[in-house]
DNA sequence: ATGGTCGGTTGCCGA
């Protein structure tokens, strides 16, 4: 196998969404996905149903009802490792290679609350450090040629044309000048490619997340670019067929976020 | 300007 195609996806409850993550590897072929949010403690991760999809090599840490990450892989994973985000106990990052060497991080960024001053809203305060954080331990840990991928729902649009209205949404959590400026900070801790806009120009609208709240998120459209793919330069040119599945955002009880696809040529 | 809807340790909290 020379090119693999790579899923991340904010589940929103694995155990609900066993059948939409079916639908969705019949669908795609996918050889690897991340999810977040799984919303299961390790004791009741649905692992025999996710190797009955034939991913035979699967990480997970997850908690009763909050956070939780997977990789689902139908190749071997090696150098599993289960961090703390901002040396705090909840389970929002996972880690683990490919037989080619390449690492792959899955991440859960908080969504940081309602209201955007760290004085009064200690969620806000706390996703800020998490994103100070992980510039400072990918910075601290990598050097621009290793072979990296990062995947996830970051929780933050940076970009104008990642929400529905730049002017509206500015002081509404995810679209905010200070937590963008600490994304696009923690970006440059490695000089990652954002795949999304390598592909898609930064003046087309791109959407990830539409709000369970809209009667019909097709024709309000009010959308946010919050799932990622990010990779180190070294790799960009690897990658391809890269997708936004905006239509499973209609399946039968859907997550209010949709997967993002990408291949990725493995190294020899 | 407001409230709108999901999922799950469900009559609240986080998203």
């Amino acid at each position: 196998m020379t090119h693999i195609k790579l899923a991340t996806w904010n589940i929103n409850s694995v155990r609900l969404r066993m059948p939409l993550l079916k639908k969705l590897c019949d669908e795609h072929n996918l050889d690897v996905v991340c999810l977040q949010e799984t919303k299961v403690q390790d004791s009741e991760f649905p692992l025999e149903d996710i190797k009955a999809l034939g991913f035979d090599h699967v990480v997970f840490r997850g908690e009763k009802s909050y956070n939780g990450v997977a990789i689902l892989s139908r190749l071997p994973l090696s150098n599993v490792a289960k961090q703390d985000m901002a040396n705090v106990s909840e389970s929002r990052h996972i880690s683990a290679c490919l037989p080619d060497g390449t690492e792959i991080h899955n991440l859960y960024i908080p969504a940081g609350g309602d209201e955007p001053d760290i004085q009064v809203n200690p969620k806000f305060k706390f996703k800020l450090e998490c994103l100070d954080y992980l510039t400072d331990w990918f910075g601290a840990n990598k050097i621009p040629s290793d072979k990296v991928i990062a995947v996830g729902d970051f929780n933050i649009a940076p970009y104008e044309h990642d929400v529905w209205s730049h002017k509206q949404l500015l002081k509404v959590v995810s679209h905010t000048p200070i937590e963008v400026e600490k994304l696009l900070r923690f970006k440059e801790s490695i000089s990652w490619v954002d795949l999304a806009r390598h592909f898609v120009p930064e003046t087309e609208k791109l959407y990830s997340w539409w709000s369970y709240r809209n009667r019909d998120w097709r024709k309000s459209n009010r959308g946010r670019r919050l799932d990622h793919i990010w990779a180190t330069s070294t790799i960009t040119e690897r990658f391809g067929q890269h997708q936004i599945l905006n239509d499973v955002r209609d399946w039968e009880r859907p997550s209010d976020h949709v997967p993002v696809i990408v291949s990725y040529q493995l190294h020899k």
